[in-house]
DNA sequence: CAAAAAATTGACACCGTGTAAAGTTGACAT
DNA sequence: ATGTCAACTTTACACGGTGTCAATTTTTTG
């Protein structure tokens, strides 16, 4: 306990996550974590056996000050299918910037390593349960389209909330994050909602 | 002309191309290239000064051999809004599996290297256009949403079909060719069209 | 104070990209 | 047949980033 919550292994994670959100994705280098940190390089490889080991460990930090676990679960008290919708989306697609550079970066590494990938998938679990949850308020009161199953409704949901949706729409088109929201809400709600015309 | 579409150089394209498709993404060398296409590691250097210069011919050798813009244009043909949108997704969702290989090797390289990512942003500049006709003829049969700009519309669909988006919903969640494409027919016209309900 | 833990220093191996230079081979032009 | 030109080979090396190792110093703490 001691060794892991070290005040060192506490600043190389902020560290890292302060350089990664400056600058999101893989260009962040070792070297350049430790001299943030004001350690040599090898001090960071003391704590943190690769890059990868340090990313994730810097998302499990991230979710854990940040917490996002309640932030999600709070979705979960809304009544309706369209109430749960909403607030799920307030949740996560507001918790998407806070984390993006990290993100990046794990999922730059996720292609090449393993357990970078595993660390993504597993995060990524998370938010395909609320999806989950979302999917199931909306079968109970009858507004599910029949189009799609609720496993495909699930996936439908979730790869319209991935970070990489996102980014693409904030990011490189531009869009606040308030648009980001209110579309978000309304694309969904078109998506899993029978449209009777 | 005699030098660009030299033998060997036609050779390094197609054996790039191969390779990326039989394992997407970043781990393919210049070496494992080289070897496929029986020539040593130099020779490709010879052709192709670096990497990304590779990846950026490669691609566009791919674009010329399947004639995307061809196939592209087609859907221009069609009359109503909708039935432009279903050409579109047509054409361009089938194309993105033949693509995928070399797409997400240019993608992850985007991220370092200038060139590569002006060579993918003036290749999605096509299929932004594409969306854009797509937009315009639904907003000519007076169906489009008006909860949406034209140019929100747009890039909405346009993210709707990304390579990534596609990515998710086939390999990652394993859905058909055939589902994607129905489904992704029905979530367009869902987020662009009026609902009545 | 002595032992243990944390960090430093400096060197090095490995990989993949990219550069450089000298040498080989074959075509073909006169 | 000779010379030359282009394509390709071979060998060697520089560079940057990750990760390893070992010897040493500093800090903590029983």
């Amino acid at each position: 306990m001691s060794r892991k919550n070290s005040e060192t292994r506490k600043r190389i994670l902020e560290c890292t996550w302060k350089l990664l959100e400056d600058e999101p994705g893989s260009a962040t280098r070792m070297s350049d974590i430790a001299k943030a940190a004001g350690i040599s390089r090898q001090a960071v490889y003391l704590h943190f056996p690769t890059r990868a080991e340090l990313l994730v460990a810097t998302t499990r930090h991230l979710d854990e000050v940040k917490d996002v676990d309640s932030r999600l679960a709070k979705s979960r008290a809304a009544a309706t299918g369209e109430e749960r919708l909403e607030a799920f989306i307030e949740a996560w697609g507001n918790y998407i910037p806070e984390i993006y550079g990290v993100a990046k970066a794990l999922l730059a590494m996720k292609d090449t390593d393993e357990e970078a990938a595993a660390a993504w998938a597993d995060r990524m679990q998370a938010v395909r349960h609320g999806c989950g949850a979302v999917v199931k308020a909306f079968r109970k009161d009858g507004h599910l389209t029949k189009n799609l199953t609720s496993q495909q409704s699930i996936e439908a949901l979730w790869a319209l909330l991935s970070v990489r949706h996102w980014e693409q729409l904030v990011v490189e088109c531009g869009w606040s994050q308030k648009q980001y929201i209110k579309h978000m809400n309304r694309m969904a709600q078109a998506m899993l909602v029978e449209c009777e015309q």
